[in-house]
DNA sequence: ACCTGAACACCGTTCAAGT
DNA sequence: ACCTGAACACCGTTCAAGT
C-alpha cells in the first residue's frame, strides 16, 4: 500500500558499507574506493558514511577484519578434512590461503599490503594472523620431528612456507601470471603445483615403521 | 649578479617528476602520489607536469620503466660475480632480487603490483621482465641437468623459486614482518636466511666427479 | 539515533595565455 | 617549445539542520 519510496532511515547501512566498499572494488580494479561512489551507489548522502566510520581508513578496517576472519574459518575448517601426515596438512593450507585470495582478490590485497589502514590498531586482525601463523609453525614442527621435512628453526621454515603460497597467490592478483606465460583459465591449477613442487622437493619420505 | 630566481623554464623536468615522485612515495608512505604535490615540490604550477606525461599514470609507467631497469643491471651485473655452480647462482639472483626490494620499496610495490598503470603498454617493461626470467629458467635448467635440483617442468619451478623470494620481500615491504616476530633490524639476513633454507631443502648434493 | 546537503580544502586534467 | 593559472568536475570530511 505504501510506496517504496527509499526510507530516511537505511537501517543496517554499516553493513552495506562494508560489501559495497569490496563491490566498488572489485568493479573499478582500483583498491582505493571513494567513500562518495559507496554513498552514491547506496543511495545515501556523501556525509552518511561518517556515521558509522569516522573516516575512509576506518571503513577499510572493517573490510579487512571480516575478511581475515573468513580466512581464518576456511583454514581451520578445511585443516578438519586434511590427511592424517603433517605434509598433507601443509599441503591443505597452501591450498586453502592460495584458493582464498584467488576468489578474493579485493580483500586480499587489502589485508596483506596494509597501505589501507593501520593493521596494528584493530582488535582482531593481530588475533586472526597470529592463529594461522601458529597453524602453519605446528605443522613444520610436526613435519620435523616426524623427518618429513630437513630440520632448521620452526619460525624461519614457517615463513619461508608462507611466503611462497602468499608469492604465488600475489603473483596472479598482481596480474604477473600472463608474463609468466601461465593462463588465468589454469592460473589456480599452476600455482597449487607449484607450491606441490617445493613441497615435494622438501619433504623426506617417511621413515619406515619397522 | 643575477639573482637566482627560479627561471621560467625548468631545464630537465620530467626526469625530475619522476626522481620527485619516489621522493614524495616514500615520504607520505602513500603509494597514490598527487601530481599537484610532486609539482608543488619542485616549485612549478600545477599544469607544468602534463606536458611531460598526459597524466599520472604515466609519470608512473615512467618510473617503473626506470626502476626495472635498474634491477635487471644488478641481477646482471651480481651473476658475473656468482659461485660457478648454479645453486650457488640461484641464491645470488635471490639475494639481488631481495636486497632490490627492500632498498627501493616504493618502485618495488609499483614494479610488482601494477596497479597504477598499465604494465604491457610500456616498451621497455615487458622486455626487462623477461630478461630477468629467462636468467631464472636458465639457472633451474642447468641445475636440474647437474642433478643439483629435484626434476619438474622447468617454466613451474622457475614460478615457484620465484614466487618465494618474491612473497619474503613483499612481506617485508607489506609491514607483515613485525607480526611474524621479525625485527626490522634484522630483516634482510632472515629473509635470505629463509631463502636458503628452502633452496639448500632442495638441492640435492654435487654428484661425486668420480 | 541517524541522515541530508552545503561547505571547505583538496585532487587530476584542460587550455588559453604568457615567456 | 615550455610553463602559468584559472577553470571544471571530482574527492574526504565536517557540521548545522532535518526526520
Amino acid at each position: 500500500m505504501t510506496t517504496h519510496q527509499r526510507p530516511y532511515h537505511h537501517g543496517n547501512l554499516r553493513q552495506a558499507l562494508i560489501d559495497m566498499a569490496v563491490t566498488v572494488a572489485e568493479e573499478t580494479g582500483k583498491d582505493l574506493i571513494s567513500v562518495r561512489e559507496v554513498a552514491r551507489r547506496l543511495g545515501v548522502s556523501s556525509g552518511a558514511p561518517f556515521r558509522h566510520f569516522p573516516n575512509r581508513e576506518s571503513l577499510m578496517t572493517a573490510v579487512a577484519e571480516e575478511a581475515l576472519a573468513r580466512l581464518r574459518l576456511r583454514v581451520e575448517r578445511d585443516q578438519l578434512d586434511a590427511p592424517i601426515d603433517p605434509i598433507g596438512q601443509l599441503k591443505t593450507l597452501g591450498r586453502t590461503f592460495i584458493r582464498w585470495a584467488l576468489q578474493n582478490p579485493t580483500q586480499f590485497r587489502l589485508v596483506s599490503s596494509r597501505r589501507l589502514f593501520e593493521f596494528d590498531r584493530s582488535a582482531s586482525l593481530p588475533v586472526h594472523f597470529d592463529a594461522i601463523r601458529q597453524v602453519t609453525m605446528g605443522l613444520v614442527e610436526q613435519a620435523q620431528s616426524a623427518g618429513r621435512l630437513p630440520a632448521g628453526a620452526v619460525p624461519e621454515m614457517a615463513l619461508a612456507l608462507r611466503a611462497l603460497v602468499y608469492g604465488l597467490a600475489r603473483m596472479q592478483v598482481d596480474g604477473q601470471l600472463p608474463q609468466w606465460r601461465v593462463d588465468t583459465s589454469e592460473a589456480e591449477r599452476t600455482l597449487i603445483s607449484a607450491m606441490d613442487l617445493i613441497v615435494d622437493g622438501l619433504s623426506r619420505p617417511r621413515p619406515d615403521p619397522n
